[in-house]
RNA sequence: GUUCCCUUCGUCUAGAGGCCUAGGACACGUCCCUUUCACGGAUGAGACACGGGUUCGACUCCCGUAGGGAACGCCA
């Protein structure tokens, strides 16, 4: 830790240096599925790094895995982000046009600025044309594994000059590789989440920049195209750490100057292991589909892995950007809690107004089959007492389909309490309050009205009062209280239910 | 195997050598509120991975060990 703090502080006087630069910082999806709450969880912090210091958030998308990669994953990723409210200056829009100075923003598009530093490479000498194919590299990789060394390819066409290449590329495939010259030379840098790094240039031997299908990998054209956008600062998943030493070298022989790192920590799922489908919901759609808040869903991914100053858990986006700080990253790996997730989506859930909660909830009703004919009042009205019942929207069906005009069926618990003695009659007594209310809904009064023939003529009280009245309203022995529950219900709904249900 | 990263309650975390008898949140237990279910309130249990140093003093610094993870791909 003490290291860590030195290294921060050391990174501090860089960016004090580079303070009258714009931040520039890029979230680069690869869309060869949906957007995953890790990637989100990224894009969120390099979202709020731009926000809180005025600079430019931008999308740069990664596709150059053209097996993979899909269009329509590439929309889905978009319209998750912008569902989370991470809007960007640059990159593609939703409809997939480009915007901003330094496109095109998808790799597929920029074979040809690859090509050219290819290019350069090529003629400095620090890459060349490499004839080896899969089935030698393979013998060369079992062969190290058995000596126990680390893998290095040793391609006999290292020193070949380009010239000498052109040649034998007329008949055979190519890739292009790396020439790795370092020796044993030390690369450093600074990480903003782990201080001081340091990789020995041995680590690694000479790596594929370009495929022989001619489309360059990762490593590479990500190198040029954050040099090229000038991104100032590179927040990513910590599996991209020891890509870094790649990266710093490309940088090195272009000449290009690095970007400040940060190498974020990964997201497990609760058995430790690495977050994926047998965990429940990964993916942001997903958790949009069952009724979570884009709101709760930020500021909870946010607190995995990074903390408020202010120590505030329950964060607006808004606010978390307001006290944004890049030294408060938590190295460690975190473990995504699905529970506290839905206890902050109940928490932003019930704190939003009648209205717009219910708008929320609409679609959820919709899909479930249910219609509720009561005008804005009412609603507000419901959700005031409701609310408290439902910690996603997903709950809203549920709870709320005792209000709905769909017919109910009664629950077998609460069969029971039909079978009491003095159930039926005392049904059969609000039946006929109800019958001569003259309102569309009924009033407290009507609810007193009842319970006090109930007490006076019935003898009843307690649950035995309380029950049948709620299953004879709703179908259900538990829930809403009485009070709360009789006014929201219209008259002819009361009326049908006793009806069906007796 | 090699290199690099990580390690505080079950989980997310606070902690910048004495403020730590280690604080908060979720989850869990108990009690209160409630003639039901929830909401809410109160309260309890619960952690510095281990071993060596350094220091008057270590959760905090250093070194090991153990455990977890990543890279070593013509995936990103």
């Amino acid at each position: 830790m003490e290291n860590n703090n030195s290294a921060k502080s050391q990174s501090d006087q860089n960016s004090n240096l580079n303070a009258h630069k714009k931040v520039r910082v890029r979230f680069a999806p690869s869309p060869t599925g949906y957007l995953h709450v890790g990637g989100a969880r990224t894009a969120l912090y390099n979202f709020m790094l731009a926000q809180a210091r005025g600079g430019e958030f931008i999308i740069r998308v990664e596709d150059t895995d053209e097996e993979r990669s899909q269009v329509d994953f590439l929309k889905s990723m978009l319209a998750d982000l912008k569902w989370l409210g991470l809007d960007w200056s640059e990159g593609p829009d939703l409809n997939l046009q480009d915007m901003g100075p330094y496109g095109p923003y998808r790799q597929s598009e920029r074979k040809h600025i690859y090509q050219e530093y290819t290019q350069i490479l090529l003629q400095k000498g620090q890459a060349y044309y490499c004839f080896l194919t899969d089935e030698e590299l393979e013998r060369q990789r079992e062969k190290a594994v058995a000596k126990g060394v680390p893998f290095r390819p040793e391609s006999p066409y290292r020193n070949w000059t380009v010239s000498q290449a052109a040649e034998k590329l007329k008949t055979s495939p190519a890739s292009i590789r790396f020439k790795n010259d370092f020796g044993s030379k030390d690369f450093k840098f600074t990480d903003k989440v782990r201080g001081e790094i340091s990789f020995p240039a041995d680590m690694i031997g000479d790596f594929v920049l370009v495929r022989s299908s001619g489309m360059p990998v990762y490593n590479f054209v990500c190198t040029i195209d954050d040099a090229l956008m000038k991104i100032t600062h590179v927040f990513r998943a910590e599996e991209h750490l020891s890509n870094t030493l790649k990266q710093l070298m490309i940088y090195e022989a272009l000449n290009f100057t690095p970007p400040e790192f940060g190498h974020l920590s990964i997201m497990l799922g609760s058995d430790r292991q690495k977050l994926s489908k047998r965990h429940g919901a990964t993916s942001v759609f997903e958790f949009k589909a069952q009724g979570y808040l884009p709101e709760a869903l930020v500021n909870f991914m946010a607190l995995v892995g990074w903390s408020s100053p202010s120590g505030r858990e329950i964060l607006p986006l808004q606010d978390m950007i307001q006290e944004f700080d890049t030294d408060r990253f938590n190295p460690a790996s975190a473990v995504f809690d699905t529970d506290k997730c839905k206890w902050m989506n109940s928490q932003y859930l019930r704190a939003l107004p009648e209205l717009e909660l219910w708008h929320r909830l609409e679609p959820f009703l919709t899909s479930a089959g249910l219609k509720f004919l009561g005008n804005e009042a009412w609603k507000a009205k419901v959700l005031v007492t409701y609310k408290q019942n439902m910690e996603t929207l997903l709950d809203g069906p549920i709870v709320l389909k005792p209000l709905s005009e769909t017919p109910l069926v009664i629950e077998s618990e609460a069969q029971e309490v039909l079978t009491w003695p003095k159930s039926k009659a005392l049904i059969l007594l609000m039946k006929d309050e109800v019958l001569k209310m003259t309102s569309e809904y009924p009033s407290p009064d009507l609810l007193d009205q009842i319970m006090n023939r109930a007490k006076t003529e019935l003898d009843l009280k307690g649950k035995f009062l309380f029950m049948p009245l709620r299953v004879a309203l709703i179908g259900k022995a538990h829930g809403t209280e009485i009070k709360d529950l009789f006014p929201l219900l219209r008259k002819d709904v009361i009326l049908s239910r006793i009806e069906s249900f007796l």
